[in-house]
DNA sequence: CGAGGGATTGAGATTCATCAATCTATGTGG
DNA sequence: CCACATAGATTGATGAATCTCAATCCCTCG
């Protein structure tokens, strides 16, 4: 394992500045009077390119930095001794990265990059002096916290509580909905997905295997197919309510 | 299915006051200076009683208040169209009941007591004052609210990765090292639980069944025992490793 | 063109759920 | 104080869902 510093690449040049930040609406700026901006700009430290699947901080390790996902997809996920892995959660543009309740302490758990992606960095020691200058800032982190905890209990219901083609189907669906919520330009059912049938598995705490036969049985229903990191919705009706996931509650999860 | 309000039993008097609070240590308040409490406390609109295995609040349902324990167990959970309930942690003294993202909408989850209760009810519309106004308050909102993500991530872990004995012992030695943090007097190894096999299984994505089977199991094997509402820890070295529980992050969870 | 990671399929084992019955403790009404 | 009612605990038998191990296939990349 290598140091973890590595996998992040300053960006030098053309950094961009949150006043025409086109995911703001989407993440912890959403909120702040535009004159306030450039203000708390300076708490960010800079941005930061990433490759596919490097890992950015480790569980029980320190990390300097919290983050802002301004580009590319990342998961977030915890480890058992035995090298078991689970998913908490996928991170899209404008999710934050990292917050938890004592800023000082070790990682509680770990996050890589699913894709390239782009990070804009904020050093944990200078939130605190944020968040109590900034009422909206404060106010923000609130609640995208409390969105966060809402999609992790949903998927302790699902993953508790469903069967294996219930998980998946609201697995995806729920990120279907997610995607389109940001990427909102493109109206097609087919969204780009990185994610392979590994992941899947430690999302949905099933394994690879399983994953796939319970995809086939998807796809054979003509409920929805994934295929070279494309997933292509046949019948989202049919897979929501199959995987219990209602859309409406997407709204909770936009938050602008 | 009677109004829930009915559940909710007003304290007329002996109503207790913050600056004399025993759990406040463990509560919103915590932190909040001195002189400031009897204005924060004037957010707090009433206590309540509430008799053992009543909701306070269900999903998709208002509700008036958010709440902070003051005394007995609450368990918060979802349910599936099909009846299937999981148990999404359990509340104890000191601990917030119903904060979410959108203080207005709809509530996300569910809440029932599990034992004879006492609570502070805070009336959500006058929240965003209360965080406005005391930095202390929000401060350690945000806290609690990073203290219980911490706890659910971990639940997802265990439920999505764990076999069933693993999980039983992660949370019953989780729930033993809060209750000991808690109730820090007692010294013994044996503590109440007022849970039934059934809340168990519906906190670790089992049936009451298998429950029943894997307790029976770890009673022989000599790790812990329940009987009569009891907790009984024979080897709580033995359980925290089968487990994969770390006492240690209970320091997070107690954050005072 | 070869290498390697992910996807696919098969066979068999295991864990856990389901159905059904009995037992036990606790509380209630007579 | 006892008989009964009820909820929770316990046990057995059976089946389904999912995991594990093993092999092969396929696609992408160098």
């Amino acid at each position: 394992m290598a140091d973890l510093k590595t996998n992040l690449i300053e960006i030098e040049n053309n950094q961009t500045v949150c006043t025409e930040c086109s995911i703001r609406r989407l993440a912890l700026f959403h909120g702040v009077p535009e004159d306030e901006l450039s203000w708390t700009q300076t708490f960010r430290s800079c941005q930061y390119t990433v490759a596919a699947r490097k890992e950015i901080y480790r569980e029980s390790l320190a990390s300097e930095f919290m983050f802002t996902v301004y580009h590319g997809w990342f998961a977030i996920f915890k480890t058992l001794g035995n090298g078991k892995r689970q998913i908490l959660r996928i991170a899209l543009p404008g999710d934050m990265l990292g917050f938890q309740a004592d800023l000082e302490a070790p990682m509680t758990h770990s996050a890589a990059s699913l894709t390239d992606a782009v990070l804009c960095a904020f050093p944990r020691r200078e939130m605190p002096e944020l968040l109590r200058k900034n009422l909206s800032v404060s106010k923000r982190l609130t609640e995208l916290n409390a969105r966060d905890m809402n999609i992790c209990q949903n998927r302790l219901l699902t993953i508790g509580q469903q069967s294996a083609i219930e998980r998946i189907a609201f697995f995806c669906s729920e990120l279907f909905f997610r995607i389109k919520a940001i990427y909102s330009e493109q109206q097609s059912d087919d969204v780009f997905f990185p994610l392979s049938q590994e992941d899947i598995g430690d999302a949905t705490g099933l394994t690879k295997i399983h994953v796939n036969r319970t995809l086939k049985s998807m796809r054979e229903q003509g409920l929805m197919e994934i295929s070279s990191k494309c997933l292509k919705i046949h019948d989202i009706d049919a897979l929501c309510n199959l995987g219990n996931f209602d859309p409406a509650t997407v709204q909770t999860y936009r938050l602008y």
